[in-house]
RNA sequence: GGCCCCGUCGUCUAGCGGCCUAGGACUCUGGCUUCUCAAGCCAGCUACGAGGGUUCGAAUCCCUUCGGGGCUACCA
């Protein structure tokens, strides 16, 4: 097994946007995949038609594109074991349940859901394990087209023998779970169609899978997957091995959820993070490069990730760290990167309308705000100075340069910013100086606050005299006049 | 309830019997730098859930216990 080509999949259901965990999932399975020359698939499970749809998928597929997370086999790429998406497989499925049924490994259930619930609450209450009692396993055929007339439509469910399943999970060691506690489960339902434990295992043998990295919530479930790959004739050397990977979790310590933090991965792209950090991230999430090796590239991560290091405890998502490393990705991009990512935060903020004059300022002025955002959002609000029509100081900032000293500052400045002839931030700085600082014996802070309130509108913002020069020398000196003017 | 998984600073982690008076990162606090804000640099706070073993020696191995989580569907 270990010398076969390793194939992974990352298989979600998208019912809805994908979320953080999914991605961290889908990250290690396409990490693990690249690190040992594997082959990557990606597979949709919409096995649940009331839950998923299209729409979800379409979004599920664009956001592991964005992510960077390319796939070897899958929707849209193809592949020679497809097509990867499991309504489109229907037939595949209804074979195999048949021939489960002709093996006699799965059978007919004619049990309605109220009375499984009725059961179920039986058992319940008298304090044995709820699950499948096994009532419909040998019904005769006379018993079953007796229930036929009646209208009642079958599940076909999975006979779980007697005795336990004992399984190699590569990072939780030997995992075993006695078949009492694993009742005979449902395969297809009444109307015929499949269910995720058919699915699943069928299209992981007809995938050839090899390895199954996966959220922890399915460790329960892997006996049942077993059993059917052995009713399809397995052997337990042929069939995947399985890596549970643990928990993403929210601030309240339960599974990360809309309830208890920001899941979507929509929503991290549209405040401003990018791709590599939140992959970065959720690297970390689990998983360590060891050597105190945090920052990580995505082709680093390949070369780095292995299963053995990944963790088998549960991890708390924290935004904090994320924004540290966001901010640490958004200085490591070089000029023209950092502007094709800038750009449509300041179209979407309507900062810019996107004119070839507009881009080479905006181009201009990236430089002296890269090293202060942690976020690209955070970008039109530093640079909306540079291209406001209606330029006003806002309401706190400006009542803070109405008063005499601050009129004397900017009157100051005015007078040695007009005849000023080279408009760099270094002549301007020495002009501003020599004149506010040395002459009037003013405190830098305090001089160079009011013409920053004057220039910008606001008491922060990106380095004065930068600032000054990108703005240009008539836009600025009008400024200057018109808060002068208050 | 039953079954299963998990347990090192607030958080993510290093650690796989002696290198640990437990290291790094994020956060937080203080300082330096400084035209604001950042960035950068320096310093500080804070952890092996508990109790038993095994051993010359345990964060590391074993047991118990407590705590957290998952599953227990004709969801995945």
């Amino acid at each position: 097994m270990a010398d076969k080509k390793v194939r992974v999949r990352f298989a979600p259901s998208p019912t809805g946007d994908l979320h953080v965990g999914n991605i961290r999932t889908a990250l290690f399975d396409w990490a693990y995949a690249r690190h040992t020359g594997g082959t990557f698939i990606f597979r949709i499970e919409d096995t649940d038609t009331t839950r998923v749809t299209d729409e979800y998928i379409a979004a599920a597929i664009d956001t592991l594109r964005w992510l960077g997370l390319q796939w070897d086999e899958g929707p849209e790429v193809g592949g020679e074991y497809g097509p990867y998406q499991q309504s489109q497989r229907l037939d595949i499925y209804a074979h195999w349940a048949q021939k489960f049924l002709d093996q006699k490994d799965a059978y007919y259930c004619f049990c309605t859901a109220e009375e499984l619930e009725a059961r179920r609450e039986a058992q319940r209450a008298a304090n044995v394990a709820p699950g499948y009692d096994g009532q419909c396993r040998n019904l005769s055929e006379d018993h079953i087209a007796a229930f036929r007339s009646q209208g009642r439509l079958p599940v076909i469910r999975m006979r779980m023998p007697d005795g336990q399943t004992t399984f190699v999970d590569q990072i939780r060691g030997e995992v075993s779970f006695d078949h009492k506690f694993v009742p005979d489960f449902v395969l297809v339902r009444g109307d015929g169609s499949p269910l995720y434990t058919l699915a699943v295992a069928v299209d992981d043998v007809l995938m050839k899978v090899t390895h199954v990295l996966r959220g922890e919530d399915l460790l329960s479930s892997t006996p049942r997957q077993i059993r059917v790959y052995q009713a399809m004739g397995l052997t337990e050397d042929e069939y995947p091995t399985f890596a549970h990977l643990p928990f993403v979790m929210g601030q309240d310590n339960a599974k990360l959820s809309k309830r208890n933090g920001e899941v979507s991965v929509n929503w991290y792209r549209e405040a401003g993070f990018l791709p590599e950090a939140i992959c970065n991230y959720l690297a970390l999430l689990g998983w360590s490069a060891g050597e105190d090796r945090e920052n990580v590239t995505m082709q680093e991560l390949t070369k780095l990730f292995t299963v053995e290091r990944v963790h088998s405890s549960p991890a708390k998502f924290d935004m904090k760290k994320l924004e540290a490393i966001n901010g640490d990705k958004i200085r490591a991009l070089t000029l023209d990167e950092f502007l094709d990512w800038s750009l449509p935060f300041l179209k979407k903020a309507d900062v810019i309308e996107g004119s070839e004059e507009e881009i080479a300022l905006v181009k201009a002025a990236l430089p002296i705000i890269q090293e202060r955002i942690t976020k690209l959002s955070e970008i039109p609000e530093m640079l909306k100075f540079l291209f406001v029509k209606d330029f006003a100081i806002a309401p706190e900032p400006v009542e803070k340069i109405k008063d005499d000293a601050s009129k004397a500052v900017l009157a100051r400045s005015l007078g040695e910013l007009v005849p000023l002839e080279d408009w760099s931030h270094a002549s301007i700085e020495a002009a501003l100086r020599s004149s506010l600082i040395e002459e009037m014996g003013l405190k830098p802070r305090v001089a160079f606050g009011s013409v920053r309130i004057a220039v910008t509108g606001s008491t922060i913002s990106p380095p004065l005299f930068e600032s000054m020069e990108l703005l240009g020398k008539s836009a600025t000196l009008a400024r200057i006049s018109q808060a002068l003017a208050l």
